[in-house]
RNA sequence: GCCGAAGUAGCUCAGUCGGUUAGAGCAACGGAAUCAUAAUCCGUGUGUCGGGGGUUCAAAUCCCUCCUUCGGCACCA
C-alpha cells in the first residue's frame, strides 16, 4: 500500500499566521490530507514551527525578552489557531525540540564526512563589548560608495549599493554602539554546485507534474548555476554546529529548517511508541510518495535545496509533488503587517468561533485558492459564499431532507415498501455499470438508462449518475491538486441533489403515492450522507454534524490509524444508511452572515493604531523637540523632478534666504499650485541627496494609511521664516 | 523611470503549446414550485476576450506597439 507523506511549509515563529498562509499551504494541504485519509490511504501530515534565525533574536531584543519567549508565544498561538481551523496535522512540532537539534547535527556531520562541506575563513565585524559577531542588520556605518552615514550591513539605504560588510567605513555596532573590530571567522560552505546536474535531472523528470510557476522558478535558479553556500552562521540562536572548534556557530536556516519535517516525523514516531517508524515515510521506496505544500516564496527550497539535502543523505524520498500556491490578497490589496492590512487567523477565530463559521472560512478560501495567480479574499465574498452556496445549497439540502423525514417519517430513514424492496441491490448494479463509463461524456449514461428504469425513475437515475460521475471527477481533481475545481464539483453534486428533491416533489407524492415518497426520501437520506463525506475535506465540522444527525460514522478525515484501508470515499456511492434507522432532530448547518457583520469586519481593515507603536522610551523631552527648527517658508518656484514619480523640486524663501527642498508630494500637488504657498519646513536638517539633487530641509505634510497626503499650511498669513513650535 | 505579473460577462475567475457557435460560479431578469434558513429548480448572456497593427486559411491564444491596473525597486529629509 502506498504511503503518502504530506508536509506544509513550517511557519516562522516570529509572527501570527494570517489567512494568506492558510490559503498558500495549510488549507490545501489539509484538504488533500483529509481526502486521502477518507480514501483509506496511509497518510502522514507533518508540520511545525520554524524557530531559529536572526529575526527572532531581533524581535526578542526589541521586546526585551528572550528568544525562547518569542518562539513560545508564536508557536503556541499558531499551533492553537491551526487546531481550531481544523488543520489535521498528524504532528505539529517545533524546531527547538532536542530531537530536531540531534537530527540537524547528524545531517551536518554526515555532509562533513562525505566531503560536502568546505571550511573557509573570512573577516567579519566583531563586537568586543557584546562579545558577538555582527550580522548585517546589526552594523551601520558610512557607505563606501556614496558616503551616506546611514548605511548598514551589506547594503546602503541611500544609494542602494551592495558590498561586503567589512568595506563599511566607520562601522558601529547596533548592539553596543561601539566600533567593532574585524575578526577572522570560520564557516562551512555547502557544495550545492556538485548537485547541479542531479537536480536538473530530477526537476525535469517532474516537469509533467509540477506547475509552470514551480518549474520556471526552479529552472531559472538552475540556469544561474548552483554555487557554494555558507551552511553556518555566527549566531547564538540556532542549532549549534556539532564540532569541537565551533563555539558560537549555528547551522544556517537554509540547511536546518527544512529538516524540521524529518525531526517532526521522528517525534511523531516516538509518540506512537515506534521510534523507527519515521523511516517508513522518509526512506526511498516505490510506495512512498512525498508531497510538499507551500507558498510561492518557498519554491526553490523544496525543489532544489531540500532535494539536495535529501540526495546527499542517500535513500530519502524526494518531493514528488510541490503544489505551490501564489499569494492571497485582502480586499484587493496585498497583505501588509505594518498597515494592518489582512486578516489574522486568531482575529478571525475570535470573531467567528462557531465550527460552521470556521467551515465557511475554509470553504471561501478553498473556493478562491491562488492556484494559478494571486487571488483575493473579501468579506463580502465570505458572506456570499456562506449564504448563497454553503447555506443555500448544501445546508439547505440537508435541512429540507431532515425536516421532511421528521415531518412525515417519524425521523427515520424510510423503510422501502414492498414494490421497491430490491432498491439497494439495484443501486449497486447501477453504480457498477456507471463506473465503467468514461468521465465527461454525459451521453454515455443513456445506454444504461433504459436498463435501469425498471428500478429507478429518470430523476433517480439522473441524481445517482451525477453522484457517481461527480465522485470520480472530484477524486481526479484532488489527485491532480486542482482543489478549487474539486470544490466546485462537490457543490455541483449538492445542486443535483436539490434538483432531485425538486423534481421528485415528495411533498406531492406523500399524498398521491406514499410508496414513491418513501423511495425518494430513502434516496435523499443516503445523499445527505454522501454529501457530508464529500464535503468533509473542506467543511469537516459541518460534515461531522450532518453525519451525527444521521447517527452514523462521523469520521471526516482526521489522523486515525484505524482509518487506513477503509475507503469511505468509495462508500459515498452506496446506500449505507439502514432502513428504519433513526435520525436526530434537524439542526441548521450554516447560519446566515449578516451585512452588519461584514461591515464591521471591513471597518477593522487597515486601522493600525499608530499610537500603539509609540512606546514609552520613545517619548522625547522638550529639549529634544527644540532641536528641530520648524520655520515657515514661501514657495517661490516649483517644478517636477524628471524621472521621479513623487518628487517636486521646490525653491523656497525663509527669512530672505533661498534654499532648495525636494518633497515627495508630486502625486498630490502640481508645481503651479505649490508656487506662492506658505508651508512649514524643518530647517536644520542635514542636506540629503535625492535623485541626484540636494534637499536642504523637509516639508511637513500629513499622511494617512492609504498614502494620501496633505500639506501643513498656515491658518493666517505670516511672514516667511517665522518659527513654528 | 526600471523590473515583474496581469487585463476574458455586472462580480470572482477558467480557457491561452492557434482550429468547430468563448465557459463556470455568484449577481440580475423571467418562470415553476412551496418540503426547506424567501432557502430550491428551470430558462435568459449582441462579452469590441484592454486599444491598435502584424503573422496565418484560421488568434482570446503567436509577434510588435500603445493604454490601464497591481506588485517590487528607485523615490517619498
Amino acid at each position: 500500500m502506498k504511503r503518502r507523506l504530506i508536509t506544509a511549509a513550517l511557519p516562522y515563529a516570529n509572527g501570527f499566521i494570517h489567512l494568506g498562509h492558510c490559503a498558500g499551504a495549510y488549507i490545501p494541504a489539509d484538504m488533500y490530507a483529509r481526502f486521502l485519509r477518507l480514501n483509506g490511504e496511509q497518510t502522514l501530515f507533518v508540520c511545525g514551527s520554524d524557530e531559529y534565525g536572526v529575526a527572532i533574536t531581533i524581535s526578542a531584543e526589541a521586546e526585551g525578552v528572550t528568544p525562547r519567549d518569542i518562539i513560545d508565544k508564536y508557536h503556541f498561538a499558531n499551533s492553537e489557531a491551526f487546531a481550531r481551523l481544523g488543520i489535521s496535522f498528524d504532528i505539529y512540532s517545533r524546531t527547538s525540540e532536542p530531537e530536531h537539534t540531534r537530527a540537524a547535527q547528524e545531517f551536518f556531520l554526515d555532509w562533513l564526512r562525505k566531503g560536502l562541506l568546505v571550511e573557509r575563513e573570512e573577516g567579519q565585524f566583531y563586537d568586543e563589548v557584546a562579545k558577538m559577531f555582527l550580522p548585517d542588520r546589526y552594523v551601520e556605518g558610512v557607505c563606501p560608495n556614496c558616503g551616506s552615514d546611514k548605511a548598514r550591513g551589506d547594503q546602503c539605504e541611500n544609494c542602494g549599493a551592495y558590498y561586503n560588510q567589512i568595506e563599511l567605513k566607520n562601522p558601529r555596532s547596533k548592539v553596543s554602539g561601539q566600533t567593532p573590530v574585524i575578526r577572522k571567522t570560520k564557516h562551512w560552505y555547502f557544495k550545492l554546485n556538485e548537485f547541479q546536474e542531479a537536480i536538473e535531472v530530477y526537476a525535469e523528470s517532474r516537469a509533467a507534474y509540477w506547475k509552470d510557476n514551480v518549474m520556471q522558478q526552479t529552472r531559472s535558479w538552475l540556469k544561474q548555476g548552483l554555487a557554494e553556500r555558507a551552511a553556518s552562521r555566527d549566531l547564538s540562536w540556532g542549532v549549534p554546529v556539532p564540532l569541537p572548534d565551533a563555539d558560537g556557530k549555528v547551522i544556517y536556516v537554509w540547511f536546518e529548517a527544512v529538516l524540521g519535517y524529518i525531526s517532526a516525523t521522528k517525534i511523531w514516531a516516538q509518540n506512537q511508541g515506534t521510534p523507527e517508524a519515521w523511516r517508513d515515510w522518509w526512506k526511498k521506496s516505490d510506495d512512498n510518495i512525498y508531497t510538499a505544500f507551500l507558498g510561492k516564496d518557498n519554491i526553490v527550497f523544496h525543489t532544489i535545496i531540500f532535494p539536495i539535502i535529501l540526495m546527499a543523505a542517500d535513500d530519502y524520498v524526494l518531493p514528488a509533488y510541490v503544489p505551490a500556491n501564489e499569494f492571497l490578497n485582502f480586499e484587493g490589496q496585498k497583505f501588509s503587517k505594518s498597515r494592518n492590512w489582512g486578516v489574522y487567523a486568531r482575529d478571525f477565530l475570535q470573531d467567528f468561533p462557531e465550527p460552521a463559521q470556521i467551515d465557511a472560512l475554509r470553504y471561501t478560501i478553498a473556493a478562491n485558492l491562488p492556484e494559478t495567480r494571486d487571488s483575493d479574499f473579501s468579506w463580502k465574498d465570505f458572506q456570499v459564499k456562506n449564504n448563497n452556496e454553503l447555506a443555500a445549497v448544501f445546508g439547505n439540502f440537508v435541512n429540507r431532507t431532515a425536516q421532511f423525514l421528521h415531518k412525515y417519517f417519524g425521523g427515520a430513514v424510510p423503510v422501502l415498501p414492498e414494490r421497491f424492496a430490491k432498491l439497494p441491490e439495484a443501486w449497486e448494479l447501477l453504480t457498477d455499470d456507471l463506473k465503467r463509463e468514461p468521465l465527461g461524456r454525459e451521453e454515455s449514461r443513456a445506454k444504461y438508462e433504459s436498463k435501469h428504469l425498471r428500478y429507478f425513475n429518470p430523476d433517480e437515475f439522473a441524481v445517482l449518475s451525477a453522484l457517481e460521475f461527480g465522485t470520480r471527477r472530484i477524486a481526479e481533481c484532488y489527485h491532480s491538486f486542482r482543489l478549487r475545481e474539486a470544490l466546485l464539483e462537490t457543490m455541483n453534486v449538492a445542486r443535483a441533489a436539490n434538483k432531485f428533491f425538486n423534481d421528485a416533489a415528495p411533498w406531492k407524492t406523500v399524498k398521491t403515492d406514499p410508496d414513491q415518497c418513501a423511495k425518494t426520501l430513502y434516496v435523499c437520506a443516503q445523499l445527505v450522507r454522501s454529501l457530508a463525506v464529500m464535503f468533509a475535506p473542506v467543511t469537516p465540522n459541518s460534515s461531522a454534524e450532518a453525519l451525527r444527525m444521521l447517527n452514523t460514522d462521523s469520521y471526516t478525515g482526521e489522523p486515525d490509524a484505524k482509518a487506513a484501508g477503509v475507503n469511505r470515499w468509495n462508500d459515498v456511492l452506496h446506500p449505507l444508511l439502514a432502513q428504519g434507522a433513526m435520525t436526530a432532530p434537524p439542526k441548521i448547518l450554516f447560519g446566515k452572515i449578516e451585512d452588519a457583520t461584514v461591515e464591521k469586519q471591513l471597518s477593522k481593515m487597515g486601522t493600525a493604531t499608530a499610537a500603539e507603536t509609540v512606546t514609552e522610551e520613545e517619548l522625547l523631552g522638550i529639549d529634544d523637540f527644540r532641536k528641530i527648527q520648524l520655520r515657515t517658508a514661501k514657495v517661490i518656484a516649483a517644478e517636477r523632478v524628471p524621472k521621479s514619480e513623487k518628487l517636486l523640486k521646490l525653491r523656497v524663501e525663509i527669512a530672505g534666504k533661498e534654499r532648495q527642498i525636494l518633497a515627495g508630494i508630486a502625486k498630490f500637488y502640481t508645481p503651479e499650485e505649490m508656487t506662492g504657498k506658505t508651508v512649514v519646513v524643518a530647517a536644520n536638517l542635514k542636506p540629503a541627496k535625492l535623485m541626484g539633487l540636494e534637499s536642504q530641509g523637509m516639508l511637513l505634510a500629513a499622511n494617512d494609511d492609504e498614502g494620501n497626503l496633505a500639506l501643513v499650511t498656515l491658518e493666517r498669513e505670516m511672514p516667511s521664516g517665522a518659527e513654528v513650535r
